[in-house]
DNA sequence: CGCGTGATTGAAACCCTTCAAGTTTAGTGG
DNA sequence: CCACTAAACTTGAAGGGTTTCAATCACGCG
Protein backbone atom coordinates (compact mmCIF):
# COMPACT_ATOMS: atom_id res chain seq x y z
CA UNK A 1 0.00 0.00 0.00
CA UNK A 2 1.15 3.47 -0.84
CA UNK A 3 1.22 6.32 1.68
CA UNK A 4 0.60 3.96 4.52
CA UNK A 5 1.79 6.42 7.14
CA UNK A 6 -0.78 9.06 6.33
CA UNK A 7 -3.59 6.54 6.00
CA UNK A 8 -2.76 5.08 9.38
CA UNK A 9 -2.66 8.56 10.80
CA UNK A 10 -6.10 9.35 9.45
CA UNK A 11 -7.65 6.15 10.68
CA UNK A 12 -6.07 6.60 14.11
CA UNK A 13 -8.04 9.86 14.21
CA UNK A 14 -11.25 8.13 13.16
CA UNK A 15 -11.13 9.46 9.64
CA UNK A 16 -12.11 6.43 7.58
CA UNK A 17 -11.67 6.92 3.87
CA UNK A 18 -13.64 4.98 1.25
CA UNK A 19 -12.24 3.68 -2.00
CA UNK A 20 -12.81 6.84 -3.95
CA UNK A 21 -11.08 8.92 -1.32
CA UNK A 22 -8.19 6.51 -1.24
CA UNK A 23 -7.90 6.85 -5.00
CA UNK A 24 -7.70 10.61 -4.64
CA UNK A 25 -4.89 10.21 -2.15
CA UNK A 26 -3.03 7.71 -4.33
CA UNK A 27 -3.24 9.90 -7.39
CA UNK A 28 -2.49 13.26 -5.78
CA UNK A 29 0.01 12.64 -3.04
CA UNK A 30 3.74 12.53 -3.53
CA UNK A 31 6.29 10.87 -1.35
CA UNK A 32 9.88 12.02 -0.90
CA UNK A 33 12.93 10.98 1.01
CA UNK A 34 15.00 13.90 2.15
CA UNK A 35 18.32 13.85 3.89
CA UNK A 36 19.45 15.85 6.90
CA UNK A 37 19.82 19.58 6.21
CA UNK A 38 17.91 19.37 2.94
CA UNK A 39 15.71 22.40 2.41
CA UNK A 40 12.07 21.93 1.37
CA UNK A 41 10.99 25.56 1.36
CA UNK A 42 13.06 28.71 1.13
CA UNK A 43 12.32 32.25 2.24
CA UNK A 44 10.88 34.19 -0.69
CA UNK A 45 9.54 31.11 -2.45
CA UNK A 46 5.90 30.27 -2.76
CA UNK A 47 4.88 27.42 -0.49
CA UNK A 48 3.02 24.88 -2.62
CA UNK A 49 2.74 21.95 -0.25
CA UNK A 50 1.75 20.89 3.19
CA UNK A 51 4.30 18.34 4.35
CA UNK A 52 3.34 15.35 6.44
CA UNK A 53 6.23 13.75 8.26
CA UNK A 54 6.06 9.97 7.96
CA UNK A 55 9.51 9.50 9.41
CA UNK A 56 12.17 11.84 10.69
CA UNK A 57 12.01 15.44 11.82
CA UNK A 58 11.57 18.79 10.08
CA UNK A 59 11.78 22.33 11.34
CA UNK A 60 10.44 25.68 10.17
CA UNK A 61 12.45 28.82 10.85
CA UNK A 62 12.88 32.42 9.82
CA UNK A 63 16.02 34.49 9.36
CA UNK A 64 15.62 38.11 10.36
CA UNK A 65 17.43 41.17 9.02
CA UNK A 66 20.33 40.64 11.44
CA UNK A 67 20.85 37.16 10.04
CA UNK A 68 19.52 35.43 13.13
CA UNK A 69 17.52 32.24 12.92
CA UNK A 70 14.33 31.70 14.90
CA UNK A 71 12.69 28.32 14.90
CA UNK A 72 8.92 28.50 14.61
CA UNK A 73 8.03 24.83 14.75
CA UNK A 74 9.41 21.33 14.94
CA UNK A 75 7.54 18.58 13.09
CA UNK A 76 8.32 14.99 14.10
CA UNK A 77 6.50 11.89 12.90
CA UNK A 78 2.76 12.36 12.27
CA UNK A 79 2.89 16.13 12.19
CA UNK A 80 1.97 18.46 9.39
CA UNK A 81 4.13 21.42 8.58
CA UNK A 82 3.83 24.19 6.02
CA UNK A 83 3.62 27.93 5.67
CA UNK A 84 -0.15 28.31 5.72
CA UNK A 85 0.12 31.98 5.05
CA UNK A 86 2.00 31.46 1.80
CA UNK A 87 0.01 28.36 0.91
CA UNK A 88 -3.40 29.95 1.10
CA UNK A 89 -2.72 33.57 0.31
CA UNK A 90 -0.05 32.96 -2.30
CA UNK A 91 2.39 35.47 -0.85
CA UNK A 92 6.11 34.85 -0.63
CA UNK A 93 7.06 32.73 2.31
CA UNK A 94 8.96 34.28 5.20
CA UNK A 95 10.19 30.93 6.38
CA UNK A 96 12.42 28.01 5.60
CA UNK A 97 11.46 24.38 6.09
CA UNK A 98 14.36 22.01 6.49
CA UNK A 99 15.07 18.43 7.50
CA UNK A 100 16.71 18.06 10.89
CA UNK A 101 17.12 14.31 10.32
CA UNK A 102 16.93 12.08 7.27
CA UNK A 103 13.19 11.98 6.73
CA UNK A 104 10.34 10.56 4.71
CA UNK A 105 7.65 13.03 3.91
CA UNK A 106 4.34 13.07 2.10
CA UNK A 107 3.39 16.14 0.07
CA UNK A 108 -0.17 17.49 0.00
CA UNK A 109 -1.23 20.13 -2.45
CA UNK A 110 -3.78 22.45 -0.92
CA UNK A 111 -6.38 21.31 -3.45
CA UNK A 112 -6.08 17.80 -2.12
CA UNK A 113 -7.35 18.94 1.25
CA UNK A 114 -10.25 20.68 -0.46
CA UNK A 115 -11.14 17.65 -2.55
CA UNK A 116 -11.09 15.34 0.43
CA UNK A 117 -13.14 17.81 2.44
CA UNK A 118 -15.80 17.79 -0.25
CA UNK A 119 -15.83 14.01 -0.41
CA UNK A 120 -15.91 13.40 3.32
CA UNK A 121 -17.53 15.42 6.09
CA UNK A 122 -15.41 13.43 8.51
CA UNK A 123 -12.27 14.62 6.84
CA UNK A 124 -13.64 18.12 6.70
CA UNK A 125 -14.17 18.04 10.44
CA UNK A 126 -10.73 16.66 11.01
CA UNK A 127 -9.23 19.39 8.90
CA UNK A 128 -11.01 21.98 11.02
CA UNK A 129 -9.71 20.22 14.09
CA UNK A 130 -6.16 20.51 12.78
CA UNK A 131 -6.61 24.22 12.14
CA UNK A 132 -8.03 24.87 15.57
CA UNK A 133 -5.34 22.82 17.18
CA UNK A 134 -2.72 24.81 15.35
CA UNK A 135 -4.29 28.03 16.56
CA UNK A 136 -4.35 26.78 20.12
CA UNK A 137 -0.70 25.91 19.84
CA UNK A 138 0.27 29.31 18.47
CA UNK A 139 -1.78 31.05 21.12
CA UNK A 140 0.02 29.17 23.88
CA UNK A 141 3.33 30.08 22.36
CA UNK A 142 2.47 33.77 22.26
CA UNK A 143 1.38 33.62 25.84
CA UNK A 144 4.64 32.05 26.82
CA UNK A 145 6.78 34.50 24.87
CA UNK A 146 4.93 37.40 26.47
CA UNK A 147 5.24 36.29 30.04
CA UNK A 148 7.77 33.54 30.74
CA UNK A 149 11.46 33.80 31.57
CA UNK A 150 14.12 31.77 29.78
CA UNK A 151 14.07 29.15 32.51
CA UNK A 152 10.29 28.82 32.48
CA UNK A 153 10.28 28.46 28.71
CA UNK A 154 12.85 25.73 28.87
CA UNK A 155 10.93 23.83 31.54
CA UNK A 156 7.79 24.08 29.43
CA UNK A 157 9.69 22.76 26.46
CA UNK A 158 10.96 19.77 28.40
CA UNK A 159 7.43 19.04 29.57
CA UNK A 160 5.80 19.41 26.18
CA UNK A 161 8.43 17.99 23.85
CA UNK A 162 10.62 15.59 25.81
CA UNK A 163 11.12 13.51 22.68
CA UNK A 164 12.25 16.41 20.50
CA UNK A 165 14.64 17.60 23.20
CA UNK A 166 16.69 14.45 22.68
CA UNK A 167 16.73 14.65 18.91
CA UNK A 168 17.90 18.18 18.18
CA UNK A 169 21.09 20.07 19.07
CA UNK A 170 20.77 22.39 22.00
CA UNK A 171 21.17 25.52 19.94
CA UNK A 172 17.96 24.65 18.09
CA UNK A 173 16.07 24.44 21.37
CA UNK A 174 17.51 27.85 22.26
CA UNK A 175 16.41 29.18 18.90
CA UNK A 176 12.89 27.84 19.46
CA UNK A 177 12.76 29.43 22.91
CA UNK A 178 13.95 32.78 21.61
CA UNK A 179 17.18 32.88 23.61
CA UNK A 180 20.86 32.46 22.76
CA UNK A 181 22.64 29.09 23.04
CA UNK A 182 24.82 30.60 25.75
CA UNK A 183 21.80 31.57 27.79
CA UNK A 184 20.29 28.12 27.48
CA UNK A 185 23.54 26.60 28.61
CA UNK A 186 23.47 28.77 31.72
CA UNK A 187 19.82 28.03 32.36
CA UNK A 188 20.59 24.33 32.28
CA UNK A 189 23.51 24.81 34.62
CA UNK A 190 21.34 26.69 37.11
CA UNK A 191 18.66 24.03 36.96
CA UNK A 192 21.24 21.31 37.53
CA UNK A 193 22.50 23.17 40.61
CA UNK A 194 19.00 23.54 42.00
CA UNK A 195 18.19 19.89 41.49
CA UNK A 196 21.46 18.89 43.13
CA UNK A 197 20.66 20.98 46.19
CA UNK A 198 17.03 19.99 46.59
CA UNK A 199 16.91 16.49 45.09
CA UNK B 1 -33.25 44.42 9.61
CA UNK B 2 -31.62 42.58 12.47
CA UNK B 3 -27.88 41.99 12.72
CA UNK B 4 -27.22 44.34 9.90
CA UNK B 5 -23.57 44.77 10.79
CA UNK B 6 -22.70 41.12 10.39
CA UNK B 7 -24.72 40.76 7.21
CA UNK B 8 -22.96 43.73 5.68
CA UNK B 9 -19.68 42.26 6.75
CA UNK B 10 -20.46 38.97 5.06
CA UNK B 11 -21.62 40.54 1.84
CA UNK B 12 -18.57 42.80 1.75
CA UNK B 13 -16.59 39.57 1.70
CA UNK B 14 -18.68 38.14 -1.11
CA UNK B 15 -20.58 35.79 1.15
CA UNK B 16 -24.12 36.12 -0.10
CA UNK B 17 -26.68 34.40 2.12
CA UNK B 18 -30.04 33.19 0.87
CA UNK B 19 -33.29 33.41 2.78
CA UNK B 20 -32.85 30.19 4.66
CA UNK B 21 -29.41 31.18 5.79
CA UNK B 22 -30.67 34.57 6.87
CA UNK B 23 -33.34 32.83 8.91
CA UNK B 24 -30.67 30.76 10.63
CA UNK B 25 -28.83 33.94 11.51
CA UNK B 26 -31.95 35.70 12.75
CA UNK B 27 -32.94 32.80 14.95
CA UNK B 28 -29.56 31.90 16.37
CA UNK B 29 -27.65 35.13 16.79
CA UNK B 30 -27.85 37.35 19.81
CA UNK B 31 -27.04 40.99 20.05
CA UNK B 32 -25.73 42.76 23.14
CA UNK B 33 -24.71 46.21 24.17
CA UNK B 34 -21.84 46.24 26.61
CA UNK B 35 -20.31 49.15 28.38
CA UNK B 36 -16.65 49.99 28.85
CA UNK B 37 -14.82 47.59 31.16
CA UNK B 38 -17.60 45.01 31.03
CA UNK B 39 -16.24 41.47 30.96
CA UNK B 40 -17.58 38.98 28.40
CA UNK B 41 -15.37 36.02 29.24
CA UNK B 42 -13.44 35.25 32.39
CA UNK B 43 -10.39 33.08 32.97
CA UNK B 44 -11.54 29.62 34.06
CA UNK B 45 -14.92 29.89 32.38
CA UNK B 46 -15.94 27.96 29.33
CA UNK B 47 -16.04 30.13 26.22
CA UNK B 48 -19.41 29.57 24.55
CA UNK B 49 -19.45 32.30 21.95
CA UNK B 50 -17.52 33.90 19.18
CA UNK B 51 -18.05 37.64 19.45
CA UNK B 52 -18.38 39.84 16.41
CA UNK B 53 -17.79 43.51 17.09
CA UNK B 54 -20.42 45.61 15.35
CA UNK B 55 -19.35 48.77 17.14
CA UNK B 56 -16.70 49.57 19.72
CA UNK B 57 -13.58 47.74 20.75
CA UNK B 58 -12.84 44.56 22.72
CA UNK B 59 -9.63 43.07 23.96
CA UNK B 60 -8.51 39.59 24.98
CA UNK B 61 -5.87 39.22 27.67
CA UNK B 62 -4.37 36.76 30.11
CA UNK B 63 -3.21 37.24 33.68
CA UNK B 64 -0.17 35.19 34.59
CA UNK B 65 0.84 33.81 37.99
CA UNK B 66 2.57 37.08 38.91
CA UNK B 67 -0.67 38.93 38.34
CA UNK B 68 0.52 40.59 35.15
CA UNK B 69 -1.77 41.22 32.24
CA UNK B 70 -0.80 40.44 28.68
CA UNK B 71 -3.04 41.51 25.85
CA UNK B 72 -3.41 38.87 23.16
CA UNK B 73 -5.66 40.67 20.73
CA UNK B 74 -7.64 43.81 20.09
CA UNK B 75 -10.92 43.51 18.20
CA UNK B 76 -12.34 46.71 16.70
CA UNK B 77 -15.35 46.93 14.39
CA UNK B 78 -15.78 44.00 12.02
CA UNK B 79 -13.48 41.69 13.90
CA UNK B 80 -14.23 38.36 15.50
CA UNK B 81 -12.84 37.52 18.88
CA UNK B 82 -13.11 34.42 21.06
CA UNK B 83 -11.03 31.81 22.78
CA UNK B 84 -11.00 29.21 20.02
CA UNK B 85 -9.19 26.78 22.22
CA UNK B 86 -11.90 26.82 24.86
CA UNK B 87 -14.68 27.10 22.30
CA UNK B 88 -13.76 24.03 20.31
CA UNK B 89 -12.04 21.84 22.84
CA UNK B 90 -14.25 22.73 25.76
CA UNK B 91 -11.39 23.37 28.16
CA UNK B 92 -11.38 26.21 30.65
CA UNK B 93 -10.38 29.46 29.10
CA UNK B 94 -7.04 30.99 30.01
CA UNK B 95 -8.16 34.41 28.89
CA UNK B 96 -10.45 37.31 29.61
CA UNK B 97 -12.42 39.19 26.98
CA UNK B 98 -13.41 42.71 27.93
CA UNK B 99 -14.85 45.86 26.39
CA UNK B 100 -12.34 48.68 25.98
CA UNK B 101 -15.13 51.01 24.82
CA UNK B 102 -18.90 50.90 24.99
CA UNK B 103 -19.62 48.34 22.30
CA UNK B 104 -22.27 46.51 20.36
CA UNK B 105 -21.52 42.89 19.78
CA UNK B 106 -23.11 39.94 18.05
CA UNK B 107 -22.81 36.51 19.62
CA UNK B 108 -22.25 33.38 17.54
CA UNK B 109 -22.55 29.93 19.03
CA UNK B 110 -20.07 27.55 17.46
CA UNK B 111 -22.93 25.45 16.05
CA UNK B 112 -24.09 28.47 14.07
CA UNK B 113 -20.85 28.45 12.13
CA UNK B 114 -21.26 24.77 11.45
CA UNK B 115 -24.84 25.12 10.29
CA UNK B 116 -24.00 27.96 7.96
CA UNK B 117 -21.03 26.03 6.63
CA UNK B 118 -23.29 23.14 5.75
CA UNK B 119 -25.80 25.39 4.06
CA UNK B 120 -23.30 27.41 2.08
CA UNK B 121 -20.00 26.38 0.52
CA UNK B 122 -19.25 30.06 0.17
CA UNK B 123 -19.57 30.56 3.88
CA UNK B 124 -17.55 27.43 4.49
CA UNK B 125 -14.75 28.86 2.41
CA UNK B 126 -14.98 32.15 4.18
CA UNK B 127 -14.77 30.44 7.53
CA UNK B 128 -11.62 28.67 6.40
CA UNK B 129 -10.28 31.99 5.23
CA UNK B 130 -10.87 33.46 8.68
CA UNK B 131 -9.06 30.58 10.33
CA UNK B 132 -6.09 30.85 8.01
CA UNK B 133 -5.97 34.55 8.44
CA UNK B 134 -5.95 34.14 12.17
CA UNK B 135 -3.07 31.69 11.91
CA UNK B 136 -1.13 34.07 9.71
CA UNK B 137 -1.65 36.78 12.25
CA UNK B 138 -0.51 34.64 15.16
CA UNK B 139 2.51 33.46 13.21
CA UNK B 140 3.58 37.04 12.52
CA UNK B 141 3.20 37.88 16.17
CA UNK B 142 5.40 34.96 17.24
CA UNK B 143 7.99 36.01 14.75
CA UNK B 144 7.96 39.50 16.11
CA UNK B 145 8.17 38.43 19.74
CA UNK B 146 11.10 36.18 18.94
CA UNK B 147 13.17 38.69 17.08
CA UNK B 148 12.16 42.32 17.49
CA UNK B 149 13.23 44.87 20.09
CA UNK B 150 10.74 47.03 21.99
CA UNK B 151 11.21 49.87 19.53
CA UNK B 152 10.71 47.66 16.49
CA UNK B 153 7.57 46.16 17.98
CA UNK B 154 6.14 49.58 18.62
CA UNK B 155 6.89 50.75 15.08
CA UNK B 156 5.22 47.63 13.71
CA UNK B 157 2.21 48.31 15.89
CA UNK B 158 1.90 51.86 14.60
CA UNK B 159 2.11 50.61 11.03
CA UNK B 160 -0.37 47.79 11.46
CA UNK B 161 -2.90 49.30 13.85
CA UNK B 162 -2.76 53.09 13.55
CA UNK B 163 -6.46 53.28 14.37
CA UNK B 164 -6.24 51.21 17.54
CA UNK B 165 -3.25 53.21 18.73
CA UNK B 166 -5.50 56.24 19.09
CA UNK B 167 -8.28 54.42 20.88
CA UNK B 168 -6.55 52.63 23.73
CA UNK B 169 -4.47 53.86 26.67
CA UNK B 170 -0.75 53.53 26.21
CA UNK B 171 -0.36 50.92 28.87
CA UNK B 172 -2.54 48.59 26.81
CA UNK B 173 -0.27 49.03 23.83
CA UNK B 174 2.67 48.21 26.10
CA UNK B 175 0.86 45.14 27.36
CA UNK B 176 0.21 44.01 23.78
CA UNK B 177 3.87 44.51 22.89
CA UNK B 178 5.05 42.57 25.92
CA UNK B 179 6.87 45.47 27.59
CA UNK B 180 6.18 47.70 30.60
CA UNK B 181 4.38 51.05 30.27
CA UNK B 182 7.57 52.76 31.46
CA UNK B 183 9.56 51.15 28.68
CA UNK B 184 7.06 52.18 26.06
CA UNK B 185 7.17 55.72 27.35
CA UNK B 186 10.94 55.74 26.93
CA UNK B 187 10.75 54.16 23.49
CA UNK B 188 8.41 56.92 22.41
CA UNK B 189 10.70 59.54 23.82
CA UNK B 190 13.68 58.12 21.92
CA UNK B 191 11.69 58.00 18.70
CA UNK B 192 10.59 61.59 19.16
CA UNK B 193 14.23 62.63 19.63
CA UNK B 194 15.31 60.80 16.51
CA UNK B 195 12.55 62.32 14.41
CA UNK B 196 13.41 65.75 15.72
CA UNK B 197 17.04 65.35 14.72
CA UNK B 198 16.47 63.81 11.29
CA UNK B 199 13.15 65.25 10.19
C1' DC C 1 45.04 12.97 13.76
C1' DG C 2 42.98 17.47 12.91
C1' DC C 3 39.13 19.92 11.68
C1' DG C 4 34.48 21.68 12.40
C1' DT C 5 30.51 21.90 15.03
C1' DG C 6 28.34 22.28 19.33
C1' DA C 7 28.54 23.27 24.29
C1' DT C 8 30.40 25.75 28.17
C1' DT C 9 32.25 29.59 30.79
C1' DG C 10 33.67 34.39 31.94
C1' DA C 11 33.46 39.43 31.71
C1' DA C 12 31.46 43.41 29.96
C1' DA C 13 27.66 45.63 27.78
C1' DC C 14 22.93 46.31 26.86
C1' DC C 15 18.11 46.35 27.14
C1' DC C 16 14.43 46.24 29.81
C1' DT C 17 12.31 46.11 34.43
C1' DT C 18 11.49 47.65 38.98
C1' DC C 19 10.56 50.95 42.31
C1' DA C 20 9.72 55.53 43.56
C1' DA C 21 8.55 60.17 42.71
C1' DG C 22 6.60 63.70 40.10
C1' DT C 23 3.67 65.49 36.27
C1' DT C 24 -0.14 65.48 33.22
C1' DT C 25 -4.67 64.18 31.83
C1' DA C 26 -9.40 62.90 32.33
C1' DG C 27 -13.51 62.25 34.77
C1' DT C 28 -16.82 63.49 38.67
C1' DG C 29 -19.39 66.09 41.83
C1' DG C 30 -20.24 70.41 43.92
C1' DC D 1 -17.16 75.80 35.39
C1' DC D 2 -14.01 74.99 38.77
C1' DA D 3 -12.00 71.83 42.26
C1' DC D 4 -10.74 67.46 43.44
C1' DT D 5 -9.32 62.91 42.66
C1' DA D 6 -7.86 58.89 40.33
C1' DA D 7 -5.68 57.14 36.52
C1' DA D 8 -2.32 57.53 33.08
C1' DC D 9 2.02 58.99 31.65
C1' DT D 10 6.79 60.50 32.38
C1' DT D 11 11.32 60.51 34.39
C1' DG D 12 15.29 58.95 37.22
C1' DA D 13 18.28 55.60 39.46
C1' DA D 14 19.32 51.01 40.57
C1' DG D 15 19.05 46.17 39.53
C1' DG D 16 18.26 41.88 36.87
C1' DG D 17 18.23 38.98 33.07
C1' DT D 18 19.95 38.17 28.65
C1' DT D 19 23.19 39.10 25.00
C1' DT D 20 27.61 39.71 23.09
C1' DC D 21 32.23 38.59 22.33
C1' DA D 22 35.97 35.78 23.20
C1' DA D 23 38.27 31.84 24.85
C1' DT D 24 38.15 27.05 26.01
C1' DC D 25 36.55 22.42 26.06
C1' DA D 26 34.26 18.14 24.13
C1' DC D 27 33.10 15.29 20.53
C1' DG D 28 32.46 12.90 16.09
C1' DC D 29 33.92 12.19 11.52
C1' DG D 30 36.64 12.20 7.38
Amino acid sequence: MMFEAIKNYFSSHSVILNEEQNRVLDSELQQRKVSKDEVLLRQGENCKYTFFVAKGLLRAFTINQNGKEHILQFAPENWFISDRSSLLFGDNSKQFIEAVEDSEIILFESETFEKLSELSPEFQKFNMFLLHNHIRHLQNRINQLLSATAEERYMDFIRMYPDILLRVPQWMVASYLGITPESLSRVRKDLAMKNFKTG
